[in-house]
Order: structure tokens, then sequence, then C-alpha cells
DNA sequence: GTCTATATATGGATAGAC
DNA sequence: GTCTATCCATATATAGAC
């Protein structure tokens, strides 16, 4: 092996892609300088756009990177046998659990949701995030048949993920405890106020 | 009334501030520059340095002028007379037609929410929100009574705000159409889900 | 592939005239 | 109060040695 070889030593990409992530996630695109990746990777800036074109390309390539990771794991919980109202519960926990998890994933995906073009989202959606909702608007209108299954798959992912994002301030907010950062906690809720609605903790 | 009298002919600060919340909203406090915020007032970049002592804290006092706004309103709603279940309708509807109306409101709580220190959040929490939070917070305990309060008004309002936020994407996954983005669709669907859970569309 | 050095633009912020 | 002019740090990106 001469040391012109292609792939052995690095595979420094996918280095940079990993420290890139929790960066973006946590001060976003413009948040973040090219030195500042570079620093955390170990290499000078320049070595960068030997991998990269340019800041928006490995930008890019950073959300693919984070978001490609998390396209798998869920659609086993949710063929797995049960009448619908088990398999909502086993798929809001594992959901919860999840996400409550990779705290960067969903700060990527907030920010993608600001900041993202069309294009972007429109690729986000197709490309990485239609076979998950499928399963989910799949599971949602066996639980409810004949409802909106969109909708529902919205209502469910986004209860789960805003008490998850809302963390941060509703400890300061009235009533809140430390207990409510629990993903079991959050997916008992969750899980009761989707088959029950609002009296469902009357039982 | 003398030139050098103090409060007359210009309230710039508020004109500054008027103008920074799209831009703020938009972009992100790290994706805008002073200049390009004194380009949109129409004044030079220096004259902001006069009314702010520097970048944060015309930030900072951008997100209170937004915030302090919406204050207002919604109290009246939650305190008028019918049922628990009426005023919960009149209340998801007023409230997502309320933040349906302000995109640029909603970006700045989620930007907020992503890149806020403690000591903002806190801010928010105990003088913007607390009220309004309150107010919700009763209501879901006389709708539910002996639920938790807290963690129901954060669904309430997460339910509502993640149709909004989710707009952008939603029309490209399986299902979105464009009377998904129609408010008195969200209120009505939310609603529901509050009332009965997910078989609550079957009537 | 990675480095050093640097070109070039833009950022926040200040000084001082009017 | 607002301007022009400018300082200085940092940004993206490139050139070229190794």
């Amino acid at each position: 092996m001469s040391p012109t070889a292609n792939q052995p030593n690095s595979d420094t990409k996918t280095l940079v892609l990993d420290c890139a992530v929790p960066l973006f996630a946590q001060k976003g695109y413009t948040g973040v300088s090219m030195r500042e990746i570079a620093k955390a990777v170990g290499i000078q800036a320049a070595t960068l756009y030997y991998h990269f074109p340019n800041k928006e390309a490995l930008h890019i390539a950073t959300m693919a990177h984070a978001f490609s990771d998390k396209a798998e794991g869920m659609s086993a919980a949710m063929s797995e046998p049960g009448t619908p109202e088990e398999r909502l519960r086993r798929f809001i926990n594992l959901f919860t659990f999840l996400m409550s998890g990779d705290k960067d994933f969903r700060m990527l995906l907030q920010r993608e949701l600001l900041d993202g073009d069309e294009e972007q989202l429109e690729t986000l959606a197709t490309k990485v995030f239609q076979e998950q909702f499928i399963g989910i608007a799949n599971l949602a209108n066996e639980v409810a048949p004949g409802c909106d299954a969109h909708m529902l798959a919205i209502s469910m992912a986004g209860l789960v993920l805003y008490h998850l994002e809302t963390g941060p301030i509703r400890r300061f907010l009235p009533g809140g405890k430390s207990e409510h950062d629990d993903p079991e906690v959050i997916a008992h809720h969750v899980t009761s106020l989707l088959l029950n609605g609002m009296g469902g903790c009357r039982r």
C-alpha cells in the first residue's frame, strides 16, 4: 500500500461531519465558522476546502449525515404485532426515548424548519422522513380509521417533540418539575392524551 | 420646544425595533448584521450605537418588543363564561388564529428556545409567558381536573404551534394538503384531539 | 491530503464632525 | 441624533509548498 493510496489512512471527511453535527446543531449555520469546525476536528481550516467546496456544501452534507443516521430503527417497532393501541403505545415510547437521547438531531431539525429553503425541505421530506412518516400515518389510520392520518401523524410527533424542545423553558413556568423531562413521563402523557384526550388521566 | 428637547421628533428607537423584529426572526441573531438592520431602518449603522450599546442589547430589546406586544388579548378569551369544553374550543381557536397570523413571533420564539441562555429563558418565562400560561393551565385543570395541568398546557400550545411550524415541510410529506395550513382546520383538529383523543373525529 | 500564508470581504464597534 | 470615516477582528476562500 503506497502512501498515495486512496482510501486507507484517513476518512477525514466522515470525521469532519461527525464534528460538525453538534456545532451546527447548537450554534446554527451562521453561528459556526469554518475555523471553528476545523479546530474541533484538529485540522487547519484550509483542509476543509479539500473535502468540501464551500461552507454551504459542508453544512448540507452535515445535515444529510445527521439525518441519515436516524432513518433506521423506528420502522421495526411499528411493524411488530399487537392491537393498534398497543402499537401506538410502543411507538410513542420508542420515539420519545430516541428523540430524547439525541438533542443535536432535534436542534438540527428545528433549525432546518426555520432556515431551510424549499429545496432542502423537500429533500428532507422525501428522502429522509417519508418512510417513517408513512409508518406513523398508517399507525394513526389503524388507531383512528377515517380520520386525517396526515394531521394525526404531525400531532403524534409534534406532541413528543414539543415537550422535549420546551425543556429549557418549562422549568421556569408554573408547575414545571424535573420529572417533566423524563422520557417515560412524557411518553405516558402523550400516549394517554392521544388515546383518550385530556380526560384520559382519570382512569 | 427647543431643538434640544428630549422626546419629540424621533422615536427612532421604536422604528429600529420594528425593523429588527422580522430580520432577527427570519435570519437569526448571527444571521443579521448591524449594517443590515440600519439599512432596513434607513439610517447609518453607527446611529444604532447611539440607541443601543451593542448588538446583543439591540437583540434583547427586539425580543422584548416583539413579545410584549403579544402578552395581551388571550386573557380575555379564557375568562369568558361557558362550559370548560366551550372555553377550550374558544381558546384553541383564538390561539391558533393569533399564532397563525404572526410568523415572525413564532420564529423568534423558536429561535429563543434554540439559542436563548438560561437567563433569557427565565425572563421570557416569568415576565412574558407566565400570566398566559397560568390561564391555559387553569383551563386545562377545569377540563381535566386531577391531571397534570402543566403538561396539558404545554401539549395544548405545542399541538397548535407544531402544526404551524411544520407548515413549510408538511406539503412535501404524504397526505399533505393546502387545507392543513388553514387555521380553522388546525384548530378543529387540535380541539377534537384534546377533547376526545385520536378517535374523536368519528362523531 | 494537509499544511502555511494570504487575498479579500464583512463583521462589530468607535471617533469626531455637524 | 445622525452622519462619515475608520479601526480592528474575524469570516470565507484560494495559492502554492510539502
